[in-house]
DNA sequence: ATAGGGTTAG
């Protein structure tokens, strides 16, 4: 049997369009010897043959070495079998002793194309690079099965450009690329992103008729999704006559990976109604598109759907449960499923770090990187990206500057991304020359490192900089985007260069930037904050009329600015604006419109959006308790407090530094020190500096000045200059000299130029009558070029005064007063008690 | 043939 030439080899494709499934195309092409095998090779080719197709390759050769013991011809067809045995177990080592049989049978064994063939796709498909092409290069003849396995390998090992140069050959060559051979070059042009190409493959594969085979199609699915063309991925799919699982997942993934959730959670419910069974990548693909829109009552049926289809919870299916539970801000979920799953990996690790981070907890992400370590995983880029945002977000460059130095002993700073972290992490921080310092280091300067360095500036206060770092990156032939023009608007806004910020707004419309919600939101509320609330006004009409739809964030942020100025005309307009597109749905939206009214002036309005709310959250109640403490009503407050207590939320110290306020304003002193002691003793929470304030404060004006001055000195802070000023202009109504010098030495020294100081202190004296201490103050005051806050008030002077004038029938202090007097009219224009000596 | 994690502006 060995002299003739056993092949007849298929070196031109199958045309016939009718498989659908490629396992039926390669047996149409089969190349196995087709002559009549001597009968007891026939009997051992058929042994051989069923062990391997149950990978006993083992007892397969210990048959091929009977074989040669009793001097059996040796058929090509069975070293074939062997092979393929090889193939399907990955089985390397023994394939290469099977090559090794081959070799020492000699020639006709090693040149004959069918063996030769079937070694090219055993290497190939065990990845060995070197060897497979090495084969293949030798190929007397090559055919389309070993172009295949050399294009598969290629595309496996990522060079794409490879399997291109191969798909173009081969047909240059005059082998037609099978369907086994297109979808991996559709692989290949998406990755490389040539659409003109998979568009080419595409074309040749219509002409070939394989567009009917589902493996091609589906490809052709996945590389128009991969490439953006989501029209012609849809197109595909709608003309695919047989889906299988892996046609809806493609379809469903280009939808995914090109943002159009929404889309993707559609077609994973008519494939629900087609009644496929979902796959492993069925459910961890909808989870991704059910967390990007932090769609919860989905995802968790998709997490019910994995379970009742019995999918194993895989790293990838499990993190994405990870994802999606976090993204929604079910931690608690989220960890439950990290705990089940008994295979963890970095990435796993990851997302349970950053959904912690999202979540704001970052003691509990901080330690599971410590567990992670004891674990023996190291930390990657994408680890080290997420603690250092979380650091920036927190500004806590202590610990920033600990994962900037991780990141340097392990070489991740090269990553462009984590290097963008550091940047932002000293930007939020304030250190703008480290970031810079940073930034210069980094080779690789995209468009987002430069933005991210501007931002550092523009946020810093330093916008001049920001400025300059704009037309710098212009110069380094960097364009900028509007991400760039809006750091620097934003930039010039938050220091009062409003003029500087417009200029910059109509140049980027002048060089066709449009400017995007972002540019217009922190116009609006940058104008409002610099005390244009009209022109923020007429802006935000100008960006409707541009048919630009306002979304949650903006929304929240224009009423924020209308806080800010008090404007409770700019408000209704928003809230107009609000009920006309129906965003009412958001509780996000309610809460901040409860607080614009609160803020504005509207209680009532505020309570009514209040009680609209059945499901309420700690923001509004928040929101809900400061608005009676600004009007003064504490029962009002405490009120909601006990409401929110019966619906079991937990306060924070925002829910704490309303009641105390509210308490102070009200002049609740009992309240107040019993809303004091629940906070430490019940919630277990300190207070902080802020809270003290309040206590200090309602102490100090209800006439309690002992208590107020325990407080001070037996609290476990340091006080700051507001709480012993809020002492100082206590100490006027008591009379209580003394205190008032003894506190206001230190008072001058921490803030010098602060005239709330030197106006108390006026006040102080002028109780006492003590008009030489008032006037020395006063001229302090002049000296130092010190104007009176519009806060602090020389209305007690004034009262004291006349009270004072009153009294002193002696006229003893008659000049000192004339002088004070003189000088407070000029003042505050002091003119309606002028006749007070006439 | 299909699947998971980290970056910039409000």
């Amino acid at each position: 049997m060995a002299s003739s030439s056993p092949l007849p080899l298929h070196t031109t494709p199958n045309l016939n369009p009718s498989h659908s499934k490629p396992t039926k195309i390669k047996q149409t092409q089969s190349f196995k010897p087709t002559q009549k095998l001597h009968e007891e090779n026939k009997s051992y080719f058929h042994q051989i043959s069923s062990l391997c197709k149950q990978s006993q390759i083992k007892q397969a050769i210990t048959l091929l070495t009977e074989m040669n013991l009793k001097d059996v011809q040796i058929g090509p067809e069975i070293y074939g079998e062997l092979l393929q045995g090889c193939v399907y177990d990955r089985a390397l080592s023994t394939g290469q002793q099977i090559h090794a049989r081959i070799l020492k049978n000699g020639g006709f064994y090693s040149t004959n194309e069918y063996i030769e063939t079937k070694l090219v796709i055993f290497y190939a498909k065990c990845d060995l690079l070197d060897v497979a092409n090495q084969l293949f290069g030798k190929l007397e003849r090559k055919n389309v099965f070993s172009w295949a396995a050399i294009i598969g390998l290629c595309c496996r090992m990522g060079s794409h450009e490879k399997a291109l140069m191969g798909f173009n050959e081969m047909h240059k060559d005059g082998f037609f690329p099978d369907n086994f051979v297109i979808p991996n070059a559709l692989k290949a042009c998406s990755a490389l992103q040539m659409i003109g190409f998979g568009k080419g493959v595409h074309g040749y594969a219509l002409k070939m008729g394989y567009d009917s085979c589902v493996f091609v199609s589906s490809s052709l699915v996945d590389m128009y999704g991969k490439c953006g063309l989501l029209e012609d991925a849809k197109n595909v799919f709608d003309e695919i006559v047989d889906r299988n699982v892996v046609t809806w997942n493609s379809m469903i993934v280009s939808y995914v990976q090109n943002g159009m959730n929404e889309e993707a959670l559609k077609v994973f419910y008519c494939m629900r109604m087609v009644g496929v069974e979902p796959t492993r990548v069925t459910v961890a693909s909808f989870l991704s598109a059910a967390a990007n829109v932090e769609a919860g009552d989905e995802g968790r049926q998709g997490h019910a759907i994995a379970v009742i289809s019995g999918l194993e919870v895989d790293n990838i299916l499990g993190s994405s449960l990870i994802n999606f539970y976090s993204k929604i801000g079910f931690i608690e979920d989220a960890e439950l499923v990290f705990s089940n799953m008994f295979d963890k990996d970095v990435v796993t690790w990851n997302l349970l770090i950053s959904g912690y981070v999202q979540q704001g907890k970052i003691e509990d992400a901080l330690d599971s990187c410590r567990r992670m370590r004891s674990e023996n995983f190291g930390f990657d880029s994408v680890t080290l990206a997420t603690i250092l945002s979380a650091s920036a977000k927190v500004r806590n460059m202590e610990l920033g500057k600990e994962c900037h130095s991780y990141c340097v002993r392990n070489n991740l700073d090269s990553d462009v991304v984590v290097a963008n972290s550091i940047i932002e992490m000293y930007g939020k921080c304030e250190s703008t020359d480290k970031a810079r310092r940073v930034f210069e280091k980094t080779i690789q300067r995209d468009l987002t490192l430069w933005n991210t360095l501007i931002a550092a500036y523009a946020e810093s206060g330093l916008s001049g900089e920001a400025l300059k770092l704009f037309y710098q990156m212009q110069l380094e032939g960097v364009p900028p985007n509007v991400v760039s023009w809006n750091s620097v608007i934003s930039g010039f806004l938050r220091n009062g260069q409003v003029t500087e910020a417009e200029t910059l707004f109509s140049e980027m419309q002048c060089l066709e930037i449009q400017p995007n919600l972002i540019t217009w939101t922190s116009l609006i509320s940058g104008l409002a904050q610099n005390g244009h609330g009209d022109r923020a006004i007429r802006y935000f009409q100008e960006m409707q009329n541009r048919g630009l739809q306002p979304n949650t964030v903006s929304i929240i942020s224009l009423l924020s600015a209308c806080i800010n100025i008090s404007s409770l005309e700019f408000g209704k307009a928003i809230h107009g604006y609000i009920i006309r597109s129906q965003l009412f749905s958001s509780l996000s939206i309610v809460t901040s419109l409860v607080d614009m009214y609160a803020k504005c002036g509207n209680l009532h309005l505020a309570r009514k959006f209040y009680d609209t709310v059945n499901y309420k959250e700690l923001p509004i109640y928040n929101a809900m308790i400061s608005g009676y403490s600004l009007h003064g009503q504490a029962g009002e407050a405490l009120e909601v407090f006990k409401q929110m207590q019966n619906e079991k939320t937990k306060p924070d110290e925002i829910t704490f530094t309303g009641l105390l306020s509210a308490c102070n304003h009200a002049g609740l002193v009992d309240k107040g020190l019993k809303v004091f002691s629940d906070m430490i003793s019940e919630y277990q929470m300190k207070p902080s500096i802020h809270h003290y304030g309040c206590m200090v404060s309602l102490l100090s004006r209800c006439e309690n000045l002992d208590e107020a001055l325990r407080f001070v000195l037996e609290m476990p802070l340091e006080p700051d200059a507001q709480i012993l000023g809020t002492i100082l202009s206590a100490c006027k109504e008591q009379n209580n000299i003394e205190l008032g010098e003894y506190l206001s030495q230190y008072l001058f020294k921490m803030e010098p130029d602060n005239p709330g100081n030197y106006v108390a202190l006026s006040n102080t004296y002028a109780a006492a009558g003590r008009w030489d201490e008032v006037l020395k103050l006063r001229n302090i005051m002049k000296e130092k070029k010190l104007r009176k806050n519009p806060g602090c008030s020389w209305t007690q002077i004034g009262t004291e005064l006349h009270a004072f004038v009153a009294g002193d029938k002696s006229h003893s202090q008659t000049k000192v007063i004339y002088e004070t007097l003189a000088w407070l009219e000029k003042e505050m224009r002091f003119t309606h008690q002028h006749n007070m000596y006439d």
